[in-house]
DNA sequence: CATGAATGAGAATTCATTCAT
DNA sequence: AATGAATGAATTCTCATTCAT
């Protein structure tokens, strides 16, 4: 029956498509269930088989595009070859990372009002706990491995990434869509040179 | 006629009143005028005369909410005689008055709901750069003050400003709140050092 | 699914009548959408599945009234057979199509006042030049092949027609429903006779 | 006291002159008593003082400015030498008369929308009757005189006179607003034939 | 599975009118 | 006489949700 499932995903995904671009022009709370299933040329009923209310479609919706940002990050540091070279530090993959995925925002304005807005460290945490379901880890493995690979040891990781993501989300928000009180290029520098600064405060000096 | 001045300075602030009571319980978006004005025993064209609508009144009450934070801090500061002391370094005095504010938040979490949800740079901003009306300087007055009472000199004042106030609201809104990932204990000491790294990469290091 | 549409034709009937009743019993602006829907017995979202707003409905009724009025006078002369006598003259038969619609709205105070306080030339334009759905040809359409079976020529046709609709309508509301300044029965030849003076006034003479 | 009436007839005439701005430019339906007397710069309940509601002052407002407009155009007859003149027919004056109404109209679009819209026969006659308070004749007195001076007799004057207004006033709304089926140009002659018509039809020929 | 007509509670806002000052 | 704060009924319109087809 995988012509039924096709069909199924298809208007998932339909409904999730119209979602997203009616939320991110005229924002969540000026978005009805009408607009929706009426972008995605369904009817009303059939917004209810496959989600159950507006905020059940928009964590799906965040989850789905932090993915999809991750991800454009993760192939960029592949593409570029850093993924892989030694003299890669620690510090410069994840400040590369971030930059990746702060241009991308940089770019898509209204990606990053729509997620910045409702991102929470709760939702922020599932999706990076999520495991992927081809690969079976998830992207805080992925974090681990790249902090074992650099042989460097923290006292709290996690703690560590939470002040780096939170410090990146909030700063950046107002820079980029208001460009105050400085501009993003103003902001980066300053920015990347506080996340050295984390890490270097987190880290475990090694033994001699 | 005091008296009728009186009259309605009472009548808006048992508006304010009930409308953050409500805010802070039940959210913004599930409180209607009609809850504001029931709980403030008014009519509900009474709201009217006093504020625009519920986002003018949850402006109003961002910025008093927000004042009272710091002038309870700044109380505290004075009281402590720390204000005073030539000891007080830069960096002492801004975590001295972020930790009164997050300790006065820890205890209020339904203040820091209200507060952290709603408050974007440029509220704040405003907020920053209002000047009082008895003695006519604004808090940026006295941040500004602060700085040159210390002898140094930083590259950006309010990129600093900026990204200590951003670091602060956003570590701390999910750790109070939820104890994740860490307890507000053990965020402190760590933020406290990335603050002080924070206005070390702004200062200009003065001539020998 | 002629059912469905039925039953949709049966609702929309239904506010149109409930409205109709409305507005000539109490007024247009003392008829609330609330009055409408209890009158029909419907919920009040109802109402907006089916018009804009109250204006919206007032212009439906208006053209769908006059509708039923001209279509009446119409039938009336194709039963007396004046239709299609050779006898009778362009004048007699516009007259006769006034008198037959002035005698249905004195029978019909309510309609009269209705259709008359709502009328512009606008709303009588629209009416006027929108083809029926059926034989695909308006009321104007008719009115030129009238005036070109007469044999006769016109200097401005519309304007003529314009002079006369408004000189009914303007002296007739206020007498049948007054009374005044003279009798129904005490205005219509005079009517009648100025309305021949305004054909005759518009006609080209023949050439010998 | 003189000096309260003076005063009070003054707060009177703001009232007025605050609604009729009103009234012209933004529709009564759409001004409210509020609207009245934030313009006239007094407190809502002075409103009630002089007025019993809207309708009230709407129905002041359309006889006073009628009677102006019926001044100014005995004015103009006067000033022409016209009034006087053994030259100046019957149909001469009344149309001499409409059309200098007419033309002030056209001149001011939104006192003609004002009067026009509000203006009932019932209105209309109430305003011709109405003596003076100076000289203690009305309008429909004057025009009595004018018809006996003309030395010609007719069937029902007061028919006449309604006819014709009511021509007059019918016609002249949609052209002068909107240009259409005609200009005010174009109808004039037409419409001042048809009132020579109106006039001739009502005519008891004199004896020989 | 899919539809979409129908619902009716409820939101925001306006405004004529009153009445204590 | 004048004020204007307070009232609260009334109005328009929206929308999540249900359910018969």
């Amino acid at each position: 029956m995988g012509k039924i499932d096709d069909k199924k995903k298809q208007k998932r995904d339909s409904l999730l498509g119209a979602a997203f671009s009616l939320f991110t022009s005229q924002g969540i709370n000026d978005t009805s269930i009408s607009d929706i299933v009426k972008k995605a040329n369904m009817a009303k009923g059939t917004f209810y088989l496959y989600f159950k209310d507006k905020f059940d479609i928009r964590d799906k919706l965040i989850t789905s595009k932090a993915t999809q940002l991750f991800f454009h990050a993760a192939q960029e540091m592949k593409r570029t070859g850093m993924a892989d070279s030694e003299a890669t530090s620690l510090e410069d993959a994840i400040i590369f990372i971030a930059d990746s995925m702060i241009n991308d925002l940089n770019e898509d304005k209204r990606l990053l009002r729509f997620i910045s807005k409702n991102l929470s460290w709760g939702v922020f945490h599932n999706f990076l706990m999520a495991s992927d379901e081809e690969n079976g880890y998830s992207f805080y493995d992925g974090y681990e491995i790249m902090l074992e690979k650099s042989g460097r040891r923290f006292r709290n990781p996690e703690l560590m990434l939470y002040m780096i993501v939170e410090l990146i989300n909030s700063t950046c928000h107002n820079v980029i869509l208001e460009q105050e009180p400085v501009t993003l290029a103003e902001l980066k520098p300053e920015l990347y040179n506080v996340i050295r600064d984390i890490i270097h405060r987190q880290e475990i000096a090694a033994l001699g």
